[in-house]
DNA sequence: GTGAATGCAAAAGCTTTGCAACCTA
DNA sequence: TAGGTTGCAAAGCTTTTGCATTCAC
């Protein structure tokens, strides 16, 4: 059975308190200020554990850490091209996961992902003035 | 200016010819059939440029290595949950670049990346028969 | 000829893991 | 008390980088 201990309380409550998706190294050193003997290697294996009971989703892009979201209602992702920064974006969407549905009846479609890239309301203002 | 050089053109070659999205190391090794003294490093460097230059596209999935797609023309994928699979799915897609566009004036939207999560027909027809 | 690209090897992340001690249920 | 969890440290993997040499243009 799943045991709720110190450490994963404490790591879950730091990335619901945290704005901009932090990833495991920051995370880290926010819990040890509750917990300074905690380690890196736990705190990785409570985002895993957290993630695995759905209460963080992992953000991946190529050659960065991986982030963590505690933002569990649908919302989109916008990947700054210009800052590099990860911001949310609040969007009613169509239904995403018909299209694939109707055109792939062998396939079983159960959640989907997306991800925008493009300029964040302060990059385009800096380089479109 | 950016030099074409037999690596380069062999990584590219490589990914083409690949069916299912193969990751740095993968490519490495089949490079290596053609070019026995090519190095790791060098692959790497040359995959990051065939990025920049818009041949390949890169995909991210926590915890793995970075796959290349050398697919251009614009589809989806499937990650499969039960084996692990990156499959391709053509689809007709709305536009859904627009609900973006419209809900945050303020932002400059110019790609998304869609990703579903799912079982592919063979994980599917193993799982429930 | 010139400087971009390479091969090699070392290093730099990020993340996982083995193990004895500890703590939650 | 049982076994999931922790702290610590070492290891594992992927990816990047420094440098002398090579090669495309």
């Amino acid at each position: 059975m799943r045991r709720l201990t110190r450490q994963r309380k404490a790591v879950l409550e730091v990335v619901r308190e945290a704005k901009n998706h932090p990833d495991a190294a920051w995370i880290y050193q926010e819990v040890r200020k509750r917990i300074p003997r905690i380690s890196l290697g736990t705190v990785y294996r409570n985002l895993e554990a957290l993630v695995e009971e759905g209460y963080l989703i992992p953000i991946t892009r190529a050659g960065e850490a991986t982030r963590y979201d505690a933002n569990t209602h649908p919302h989109l992702h916008l990947v700054c091209e210009g800052c590099g920064a990860l911001v949310d974006l609040e969007v009613e969407l169509p239904d995403l996961l018909a299209p694939a549905r109707l055109a792939h009846p062998g396939v079983e479609v159960r959640s989907v992902e997306v991800t925008y890239r493009g300029l964040c309301p302060e990059c385009r203002r800096a380089l479109k003035g």
